[in-house]
DNA sequence: ATTATGTATGCTATAACATATCATTTTTAA
DNA sequence: TTAAAAATGATATGTTATAGCATACATAAT
């Protein structure tokens, strides 16, 4: 079972990688529909291929997959699919790397904490209420009116701990 | 008397803004002397650029300021005078803008809880053991061993919530 | 079916942010 | 006073992101 206020924890190397995808384009789809939203070809193939990646993926390297794939792509090809799949929650992005990230549940609205393991690169993303509202007390407090809160924390996760040097 | 967990509030638009930069200033030159560290006067430059703005500031703006003082200047004078601001803490870097900005408090390290108006650009930095401590149980919990937090928060501070639509 | 409209993408250019590398100067300490 | 270390000068390039206009495609109204 799932830990508590975790959306995804982080994933054991050996797990079935493509289930995730299929499982993230599934959603994206469903999600779409009864949104009206247009999940075009273009942008569920970038959603696939940060979903592919599994850890937060810079804009070019989905640039240069989009041109692997023959497809004709510039930045503003993924930056708009990106803007695209940022607006529907589908990914989140890292401002601390300048990456992105799929989201598992695009369903409900979140702004997404991340922890980033600094040696393997995969992110876990939490959603624990108490943390949002500790930060939105205080910042009520000063008056300030929260729109966004960004969360990241990088480190160690636990399986690169046990191999890391003290 | 200032609010509890809070490194630097919001500051009225009509503060003693000269005071700031020469608080910071002269708090820079003597943590310097008591690590032996080196203010040179490129960086103490620099420093008083930033803060100067009293708002994140881009690199290149520093960069064109340091031009017009009739300095010689490239991008890795910029970035090498920040690099060691940033490892002095008298300088924090926001992640979500690609901006530094002024710290108020260098003698202890601390990571850094940031409000941001989107509005006027200011900002506010707190330092809440509270969000510190919940977010550190949190990763622990999933053992994460934290090196380091980003904590970047957008919103309306309350002067600009006064005028801003609803 | 046809046309009007809005949405998405193609395409070029450039802006904005950051680092690698090697040479020179300045500082510090031997 | 000289050797080593630290800082800066200087050039080049890498990386991330957006502006702006043209074209193609989808949808809905006629």
């Amino acid at each position: 079972m799932p830990e508590k206020n975790v959306l995804s924890n982080f994933r054991p190397r050996d797990h079935n990688h493509k289930a995730c995808i299929d499982r993230a384009l599934k959603t994206a789809s469903t999600v779409c529909r009864e949104r009206g939203l247009r999940l075009t070809p273009l942008r569920r193939r970038v959603l696939e291929l940060v979903w592919q990646q599994h850890m937060p993926v810079g804009a070019y390297v989905l640039l240069d997959a989009l041109r692997k794939d023959g497809r004709r792509a510039d930045p503003p090809t993924v930056y708009r699919a990106l803007e695209f799949l940022l607006g529907t929650g589908f990914v989140h992005r890292i401002e601390s790397l300048n990456a992105y990230v799929g989201c598992g549940q695009p369903e409900h609205k979140h702004s997404g904490q991340f922890l980033i393991c600094g040696n393997c690169n995969r992110v876990a993303e939490l959603e624990d209420p108490a943390i949002s509202h500790i930060i939105n007390e205080k910042a009520h407090g000063l008056g300030f009116r929260i729109s966004q809160q960004t969360i990241e924390v990088t480190g160690l996760c636990g399986e690169c701990r046990e191999y890391a040097v003290s």
